[in-house]
DNA sequence: CTACGTACATACTGGTCGGTATGTCACTTG
DNA sequence: CAAGTGACATACCGACCAGTATGTACGTAG
């Protein structure tokens, strides 16, 4: 019945499944018990690796939100051609969403929605990965500009903030509808505006 | 001490106090004794007029958040030229919304945001104000595009989801900006997607 | 004047939750 | 090999919360 110790593997067990929760309750809604339930990890435990609910959340936010945000915006800023790397992202993205994520919704969208209001602790990290986001898709804007694939007579930041607030926004409705039609038709949308874009 | 008997306005008393709570903490962070502490109103009172807390929500979707969304589209529609008055609506809008309102977020989208992904009691509700604000955009696109002042190339629907989409994304954002400028960047992202819809 | 239903008011309950106090055992370090 | 510390484990607490049981007073129909 005893885990070896594993203070690494455990404290990551716990990112993970609290990361579930959160995606699936929000961070409120979380039980502790339930993720202890989960991981099959004691509550000492839990609050050996984390001060409190608040210090998990925190780190959940840095420690895997992060990355996954980042992971998302990354690629296109990298292509040879941002605007129609985005484009081609854009449109494959609405087919590649899962149901059960089309359920869920964006984990960014859903902790900032509940948090960032409210809590100044939690808003500012969460601020950290809105700015970083919209830095990296100011730099694909400028970028398609320079290269002449992007029109040249936009601000790269009213842009890449209308950008980011479309993509939340999608997945956001997407709880409403729950359609997979919607969802695919509000990507159309995006891909239109984008289109627009073009130099 | 004793309130007259005053049945209505003790049930409207409820909603709108329940109302400022929901939008201030979401449903479930809702707290009835607040609720009743904020109204003067006893528990009694309250489970007379409400079967239960999700009775009390529910009623809350329909008879105030339904509401207030469609008056905010409503004039649109009855406009002679649609788009031009999105237009001008969505640009007065970035600076007409108050401090408050910037930190707490749309009610409609912080209420589907909740319980939409989850709950499907709640869900019928607010698909339902989504697919009427659907409707009323769609019809005021179409007519646009009938008196010649919005591109024919387009489909209204795709238009209208991906509208809504931008909008609830942008109240999203400002939560966790809370920046009156980054507000009105996407804002302009907007009106610059809705001139594009300009014949 | 009476009877009864509506509209409340008060006190309480069972359950859940975050957090803590305390104990134990493995493993390193001197 | 003894002492100390990191890594857990268990039991428990007080707060809060939705919901209920029970009681009361107003207002109106008959």
């Amino acid at each position: 019945m005893n885990m070896r110790r594993q203070p690494d593997a455990t404290r990551q067990r716990l990112l993970e499944a609290a990361f579930a929760e959160m995606h699936r309750n929000g961070f409120h809604a979380s039980s502790l018990d339930q993720i202890l339930r989960a991981t099959e990890v004691t509550k000492g435990a839990l609050y050996h690796h984390f001060r409190n609910k608040q210090a998990l959340g925190l780190a959940v936010i840095e420690e895997v939100v992060r990355p996954w945000v980042e992971t998302r915006w990354r690629p296109m800023l990298e292509a040879d051609r941002p605007l129609e790397a985005a484009i081609a992202y854009v449109a494959e993205h609405a087919r590649s969403v899962d149901e059960d994520m089309l359920a869920l919704g964006c984990p960014f969208a859903n902790l900032t929605q509940e948090l960032a209001g409210s809590d100044p602790v939690f808003r500012e990290p969460l601020f950290a990965i809105f700015f970083e986001w919209k830095r990296g898709i100011m730099a694909g804007v400028r970028k398609s500009q320079e290269i002449g694939e992007g029109r040249r007579d936009v601000d790269p930041e009213d842009v890449a903030i209308f950008i980011i607030c479309a993509i939340e926004g999608i997945w956001a409705m997407a709880k409403a509808s729950r359609c997979r039609e919607h969802f695919e038709a509000s990507h159309r949308g995006l891909v239109h505006y984008l289109e627009s874009m073009r130099a």
